[in-house]
RNA sequence: GGCUCCGUAGCUCAACUGGAUAGAGUACCUGACUACGAAUCAGGAGGUUGCAGGUUCGAACCCUGCCGGAGUCACCA
């Protein structure tokens, strides 16, 4: 099957038998020809050339002749300026298109056992989801699918940070100021109501300390703590956390109620499980929206203890130490990090612990050696001192931890801050590109007599194709820019004009009433436009395998894209329906087809679905 | 300040990991619907790849030094 490594082959076997040249066929480079060069593939001869003793053409004629001579499929070959291009003959191509229309699940790669754990969206308990949750979630969805369809064994789940301080501010918030309102009676969305406590609490934290700052004990400690450089600004801003834990009313009230939570209080643990179900609820209808699921959840509030065992038993073995005051901590010096506080002096956890349990709880359950982290960049830190530690603690699946590391969205306004209220928020953002899709198709009339509920689903559809191609097309490492009052395109470089394509081929064969002639076109000589399709098909199932090793969904999307892109030039170009010949068509229409299916699976990999209409 | 990452067309992104004249989309200008769906196709214009050196047959990519931006350096998560 795999053509290109004959083509390595032969010429290290060339190089060997003409020039005494001994090379490792893996190290021979064939690119796909640049579109403005007649042929297929190219094989670069730069390398070869000192060795070999031969000019670039006379090294090129002897490689190019040797592979038309011993393989049955280069056709032609020419040389520019060091690059050897062969063309590859009709038809070895027909013959490629011939296999891939009939094989079941193309591009699906060998199944393995390898079972592989991805874990994304990590939301907070109290705060709805928003645009930078979008991006973890589509590359967390996606990365999924695409390692499932690559052959392993995928889990996807999700870590809820459930517990902490700052689930206590949004709890003891809504106890001041919240008149028993529910979801139910307010008619909120439970993650948005229990967002709006969690904002008045900060609100309020603000009044406490700008009014703290104006009285004698704020006059005083700053006169007594200040430095040289200190403004009163400058000094009250840093002075925030110190404030916030050792003179706020507030803060003490919030840290009382943690350590009642911790102790196991009956009424503080009660409505911390109201309040977060709330939020669950609320997060629920996102995820359903987006047409994303977990199979799996953990909750920091089941996996912290744990993590503190587990650096106990580390502290015995000798892998931790202690610290004076009861701390205890991991040197990481030794591979040029710092020293990590694990467990804090009065014994409570930090989020490092949290991590450390839910590695190994998964691991007990799920037995999966490989697990992804999909979580955003400026936590690079954290995972680096996080897969050290488990190296130190000879866990076993310490190899095969990776963190998908994604940059953070940025608004043309600059960074997305939720203390000033610049956060773009999931829900709106999803219903936006859903309107926007509406209005579009709406003007274009094409499906509007079509009963309304399955209206709604198109336009859905196109929506989420819109937002979900947008995010994924750009390499996950790379931060992004997002500018939510152009919301999304929808024509050019886009999800919908992916669809496009497929929803074309399903209007060609609602149209085509005889059934679809066998595949025998062996006589059909292409043109370009079809061949460059075929080509595009050959290289879907490489083009999975290099997403699932550099976990980059990008990968798939600018696949798809360029597959869509030829075909609507090849629908334009030609005539399907009322080909030339009979030949033509039968050729035609398997080769649609069968662009219809991998379009419908590369998208597929990207959590986008396709419309039969739009 | 230390460490890490980033800088490519007006804008949003590519560039097969060191290969040919750096490509797409968008916006702008032009052309193509009585032809299988125009959310389409074709053409034009748009670049000193932040700057300066170096490495080699060849550099957006590797090395060095600047300039600009971001992240991190919490007993926050």
């Amino acid at each position: 099957m795999n053509f290109i490594a004959t083509i390595q082959e032969e010429v290290a076997n060339a190089l060997l038998i003409h020039f005494e040249c001994d090379v490792d066929s893996d190290s021979v480079l064939i690119n796909t020809t640049k579109q403005e060069f007649e042929g297929d593939y190219t094989v670069v001869l730069f390398p070869f050339l000192k060795r070999a003793k031969a000019s670039p053409d006379k090294l090129g004629q002897i490689l190019g002749t040797h592979l038309e001579e011993n393989t049955n499929m280069v056709s032609c070959f020419n040389i520019v300026k060091g690059f050897l291009n062969v063309s590859l003959s009709n038809s070895f191509w027909l013959d490629k298109l011939a296999v891939i229309s009939t094989v079941e699940n193309y591009g699906s790669l060998p199944q393995r056992s390898d079972k592989v754990l991805v874990e994304y969206s990590s939301p907070n308990t109290n705060k709805p989801l928003h645009l930078g949750h979008i991006r973890t979630i589509l590359l967390g969805w996606s990365m999924a699918q695409i390692l499932e369809k690559a052959g392993y064994q995928v889990t996807k789940t999700l870590i809820v940070n459930d517990r902490g301080i700052a689930i206590c501010k949004s709890m003891l918030s809504w106890l001041k100021f919240g008149d028993n309102k529910t979801p139910a009676s307010t008619g909120t969305k439970g993650d948005f109501l229990v967002g709006e406590y969690y904002v008045k609490f900060d609100q309020e934290l603000a009044k406490e300390y700008t009014a703290w700052q104006n009285s004698d004990e704020g006059a005083s400690t700053y006169e007594k703590l200040k430095k040289a450089d200190d403004t009163i600004e400058s000094f009250f801003k840093g002075f925030k956390n110190k404030y916030f834990n050792e003179h706020s009313a507030l803060g003490s009230e919030v840290k009382a109620m943690l350590i009642k939570w911790e102790q196991g209080d009956e009424e503080v643990k009660t409505l911390w499980k109201t309040m977060n179900q709330w939020v669950y609820d609320g997060h629920d209808v996102t995820y359903e929206k987006l047409g994303i699921h977990f199979d799996k959840a953990y909750y920091e509030s089941e996996t912290y203890l744990t993590g503190k065992e587990i650096v106990l038993e580390g502290l015995k073995d000798e892998t931790f130490y202690k610290a004076d005051d009861g701390s205890i901590w991991v040197d990481l010096e030794d591979v040029g990090l710092d020293k990590k506080i694990l467990l804090r002096s009065d014994g409570t956890s930090v989020y490092l612990t949290q991590d450390l349990g839910t590695a190994d709880i998964r691991y007990e359950e799920l037995g999966t050696e490989k697990m992804i982290y999909v979580v955003g960049d400026e936590q690079d830190y954290h995972f680096k001192v996080l897969f050290e530690i488990m190296k130190k603690l000879k866990r076993p699946y310490s190899k095969g931890l990776y963190h998908l590391s994604y940059g953070m969205i940025d608004l043309p306004t600059g960074k997305m801050k939720s203390r000033e209220g610049t956060v773009v928020d999931a829900d709106d953002l999803i219903e936006e590109v859903i309107q926007e899709a509406r209005e579009g198709a709406k003007e274009r009339g094409d499906v509007t007599q079509l009963p309304s509920e399955e209206q709604t689903a198109i336009f859905n559809n196109i929506g989420l194709a819109a937002l979900k191609f947008f995010i994924l097309k750009v390499n996950p490492k790379k931060r992004m820019i997002f500018n939510p009052a152009d919301s999304v395109d929808m024509q050019g470089q886009t999800g919908p004009y992916i669809q496009n394509a497929f929803v074309r081929i399903q209007s060609i064969f609602r149209k085509s009433e005889e059934a679809l002639p066998a595949a025998a076109f062996e006589d059909y000589q292409m043109v370009e436009v079809e061949k460059d399709l075929i080509k595009t098909l050959v290289n879907y199932p490489v083009v999975i395998e290099q997403a699932a090793l550099q976990y980059d969904p990008s990968i798939i999307a600018s696949y798809s894209y360029t597959l869509a892109k030829q075909y609507h030039k090849m629908y334009h170009d030609v005539r399907i329906l009322t080909a030339e010949t009979e030949l033509a068509k039968t050729f035609r229409l398997h080769l649609s087809k069968t662009v219809g299916s991998i379009l419908k699976s590369s998208l597929n990999l990207l959590g986008i679905n396709v419309p039969d209409r739009m």
